[in-house]
DNA sequence: CGCGTTATTGATCCTTATCAATTCCAGTGG
DNA sequence: CCACTGGAATTGATAAGGATCAATAACGCG
């Protein structure tokens, strides 16, 4: 397999201060159905920064709050770290998703925000995108509508932690990451994982030698292959039924 | 213990047909820091029916969405069903709190929400407050707040489901409960459940038999006492301390 | 007063956590 | 160019926390 054909993050880096307009991403970054006068007003408060490196912040837990940030390429985790000082992963953002949603509660993040490769991210100062929202009633319901999807995402996201086995997790999140590459016309059966197996398993609430084994046993089953981070998912279909399957019914060999 | 004394909601049901600016609970309903005359903005457009017994839905999986719902008395749980006819409960909503928030995401609702019990409710229909949210910043900064609270609430009770013994998961349910009862002046130490061990267990991700194992040994442990619904909570100082504690040491009798 | 629902308690099994030992690989410096 | 090294991943053995299956008890309601 070819490693480095499949990065999340093919071009983009590069092609730095675009616009909004001219965005690739832009039909699913805020889902945006704006007319293209529309576009340009946010286009006018978007800031864009020069790429982050992998392990670099956007934001940090207790920071105040001043944007939402939409990513243009790489990958991100946002996580929380508890008192003793564990992490918790509570989110993995691809290109064209939004993070800092947990800002506007009470104006400072309770997660951070950091950079799992090089990434480039758009800033927009949340302040003026609220009085833009005013203005633009589209665009006030493409951002209320970004809230309420993380909300459904969060609670699919409990019900995996809730109810589910090490297999349908992990899956599941394999299956999450395959399908949102797609939309980008990236290969939804060919990439690389933009998380270690320990992050992985923070994020399914799983230990990182859980996580192995599962990959382990789904390697035997010839649904997919892998070679640390780089992956194949050689049967799409079954890997899919595993996650319809509840946790006793699962034969194995 | 006086069973009734602590009904989750005592007076309001037959105090119907108030106003927005009157009610006791309009600190915390849509968190709102409004003007007076924002209040009789807002108070125009909410809507009263009458109570609703329990059982009753106010809205079903896969209705479309029309209006959020602000609880004035009595106790709401939502969830989802899946496709084998499971129900997976998604949250439970106290006097104050909003329900309906997984509605803006695709214009129609993912969860059902029914009546734990009599319970009486505001509507605000969406779209009016859409409306109104664009003339009144005050507003739509609390509409966002509170998504972004939903949002942060979800990502806490991941971690609870994730991470955290059967005892933690138990203890947390009971404690966000009691806190929330004490914000309306209720007793945060004795109060009647308003759910089932059944529904309890789902929400938290465990069996009912392991939840009423845990009232068992909370019971012995003299933290808390039960009958049935009716909850005492003796130590509550103690209770908190296990929400703190991870999963291991957790050393009995 | 009896029935059906809800809760408790007990015995056993299974999945996953935990502890421990390698193995694999990327990157570094000789 | 290759041996060294440290982090990441895999693999194995064992233990523990809940799930599951099963029986009984307690209550609310007709």
């Amino acid at each position: 397999m070819n490693q480095h054909q499949h990065r999340i993050c093919t071009s983009a880096h590069s092609a730095a201060y675009t616009h909004c307009s001219d965005c690739r991403l832009n039909s699913i970054c805020l889902p945006l159905s704006l007319e293209f006068s529309d576009i340009d007003k946010l286009d006018s408060i978007v800031e864009r920064g020069k790429p982050l490196q992998k392990g670099d912040a956007i934001y940090r837990q207790g920071d105040s709050f001043k944007a939402l940030f939409a990513i243009r390429s790489g990958a991100i985790k946002t996580f929380s770290t508890n008192t003793d000082g564990e992490q918790h992963i509570t989110g993995l953002y691809l290109p064209g998703e939004v993070v800092g949603l947990d800002g506007p509660a009470d104006n400072q993040h309770v997660n951070s925000a950091i950079a799992l490769q090089t990434t480039s991210v758009c800033a927009i100062p949340y302040q003026r995108l609220e009085a833009l929202s005013r203005q633009v009633p589209g665009l006030q319901r493409n951002l209320l509508q970004l809230l309420s999807r993380e909300i459904n995402a969060d609670q699919k996201q409990r019900n995996l932690l809730g109810r589910t086995s090490a297999e349908v997790r992990v899956a599941s999140l394999l299956l999450s990451i395959s399908a949102r590459l797609a939309r980008h016309n990236l290969s939804a059966v060919a990439f690389t994982l933009p998380m270690s197996r320990s992050d992985m398993a923070n994020f399914l609430g799983l230990t990182l030698e859980t996580v192995s084994r599962v990959f382990g046993r789904l390697q035997k089953l010839k649904i997919l292959s892998t070679n640390r981070k780089d992956l194949v998912i050689n049967d799409l279909e079954q890997l899919q039924a595993l996650t319809h399957k509840s946790c006793k019914d699962n034969f194995d060999d």
